[in-house]
DNA sequence: CGGATTGTTCATTTTAGATTGAACAGTTTT
DNA sequence: AAAACTGTTCAATCTAAAATGAACAATCCG
């Protein structure tokens, strides 16, 4: 049972314990709210964003219960929320000294969050994008010639998009740095 | 009323009229579906990729009732996303002589495109947060210092991300150049 | 003016996908 | 081996956002 249910309209707003609403409670949940829009920016689902806030503000690591009694959120949710951030690389597994659950701190690298999404959520579309200029090059390119210039050319001018699309993520990454 | 409904499970097919499915039919679908998919990468309705889809595999440009019923969509969704298109540069408003209504052509360059998309949708955000920011910041310094070192640091590495972040657009689009 | 044409708006409905929670499997402890 | 602990999975539920369609301007044409 979590400390506190979240209220239906403040749904950002994470459970505190009934007294001492102090600065750092509100520091960590103004983290939550960043990080919980952050996610919602790039079309992550809330509680992604929530649960990396979580970890983000807090200097010791934490396990699944803790996650799922700090946001009032349900053991699934947290299980599938950390999941995706660990295989995005967003947070890291570390063993705490006497304690039998996993831990997890986050991975505070801008180009390490940056590559694990670009890999998880925009290489596999972009693949799949592909596949489907091939076909449209087919298409348009043989039968009998049914696609005016127009359209062939609109099409050439998806290639180029894909292709100075692809060849800027390597750059992205370069630029986000360190 | 649609030339002919579309069905649920196959729902980014396009009407298409009773005969003479011809490869030109095809290459049109193929271009809605590419576009469907890169709409939804972005986080924007489906109907909009449809919508911008159908107007970039179409030689001539067209109008509201033509987008309605080619893709078997309501006046108020094309309404919508045309409304939607329009706002970010993605499509051009064109008069054909002889026709009364508005007609549209799409734009072809990939960096009004990534810039309409930035400002409309990005942007905002990247505001928003840096407001967030700055209460963050406030925070973090001030009170009894009840955040500690760690803390403090992944606050600081927060704005730099977001400075990267923020240098890095204008970059981005002059790498789509032209 | 009166009827047609064109496009927008917005209250309702629908749908996609996020969240829940209970069942389950794997470990560890006693 | 039983009981406790830890984490995953997935069918059912819930919800946020998209699509619908009817009501409504606004403009045009006779």
């Amino acid at each position: 049972m979590p400390l506190a249910s979240v209220s239906n309209d403040e749904s950002t707003k994470i459970a505190e314990s009934d007294e001492d609403s102090n600065s750092l409670d509100e520091l960590e949940s103004e983290l939550i709210e960043l990080f919980t829009r952050m996610a919602q920016l790039v079309g992550l689902p809330k509680s992604i964003g929530q649960i990396y806030g979580l970890i983000y503000a807090s200097p010791e690591p934490l396990n699944l219960d803790e996650v799922m009694s700090r946001l009032g959120i349900s053991k699934g949710s947290a299980s599938q929320g950390l999941k995706f951030l660990r295989s995005a690389n967003a947070v890291r597994t570390v063993s705490v000294p006497g304690r039998r659950s996993d831990h997890y701190e986050p991975e505070t690298s801008l180009r390490s969050l940056a590559t694990g999404f670009l890999k998880e959520q925009i290489e596999p579309h972009l693949d799949h994008g592909l596949e489907r200029l091939s076909r449209l090059r087919e298409l348009a390119a043989d039968p009998e010639l049914q696609a005016d210039d127009l359209l062939q050319e609109r099409i050439q001018r998806l290639e180029k998009w894909h292709n100075r699309a692809s060849s800027m993520m390597p750059w992205v990454l370069r630029f986000l740095g360190r």
